[in-house]
DNA sequence: CCTAATTGATATGAGACATAGCAATGTTGA
DNA sequence: TCAACATTGCTATGTCTCATATCAATTAGG
């Protein structure tokens, strides 16, 4: 008797371990967030770059890094491009940094992305009513601080 | 006056979206995982396929694919590489797809694998002793299946 | 039987990361 | 003061993940 090949849903036993979960469910949001912030035109990284600007106007390109977690090196394009269309300018405070602060037009687009943030977010808060969200988001902070 | 340009700490208004905070905490486990599968010179997908297919001798490639969310264009160099290195095994089952299972040098890999990825977890479980890890779980596998 | 779907594969590009090194500048402490 | 040292922005480069488009062979279904 032959066995014809049929679809078959896996066992799973990894489904079960933390990292992965982790990972799967931030590729899922972050995928959401990107396509949301698609009508602005701006990537993930680039619209928390305006928030962050916008909240700590005068703020240079290093601490903008430090605060996000991403290295000196990969800020370069990301604030060279965000300056090259007109949402952030920079003023020299320093003989090598520069004060970044939004223009006009990236103050229009920040508070465009805090909007899309905020829809963003309330749409899987609703998929999380069952949820104590302060205790996810402690839990997530303590993971992302690390076991040193 | 002059203010000279003192190293700053941020104020971060979007430390609090879950979408950053699911970023971060993935990006950290995933880091710390990294480095503990380099003892077995394993990236944290090859691990995680070689979990997979010891649960489930004879799967395909595609299934697996399905299982994790990986594009079958993204599979062809992951099982080709587990193949060249003696982890996997192909046995056709079809003019078109091929039975997955571990060698006895995968199936050690895997053993090792699982012990690591154990107490990679374990550290972090030690970190959120005072979460409810059941509905951690449970959320994250909410967010991950998406808001559609 | 013929159309549609599936499988593995190739080629290719984008984006998030990492490291190493460099020149200019700032900070320090002996 | 001034010689180490650290910081800043930057270039260059490489890796890894993920995406799309396309292809040939094979299989499944109406």
């Amino acid at each position: 008797m032959e066995k014809p090949h049929v679809p078959k849903e896996l066992h799973d036993p990894i489904a079960s371990r933390l990292g992965y979960l982790l990972r799967r469910a931030s590729a899922t949001m972050m995928a959401d967030l990107g396509e949301a912030l698609g009508a602005v035109g701006l990537r993930p990284v680039e619209g928390t770059i305006l928030i962050l600007v916008g909240a700590n106007p005068g703020c240079i390109q290093s601490e903008l890094g430090r605060a996000l977690g991403i290295k000196r090196a990969n800020m370069v394009p990301l604030i060279a491009g965000l300056t090259a269309q007109n949402y952030l300018e920079k003023s020299p405070v320093d003989g090598r940094s520069f004060a970044l602060s939004l223009t006009p037009r990236g103050e229009e687009a920040r508070a465009r992305v805090d909007g899309i943030m905020d829809a963003h977010e309330a749409g899987f808060a609703r998929l999380l009513a069952d949820v104590d969200q302060q205790q996810l988001r402690a839990a997530l902070s303590l993971i992302a601080s690390g076991r040193d």
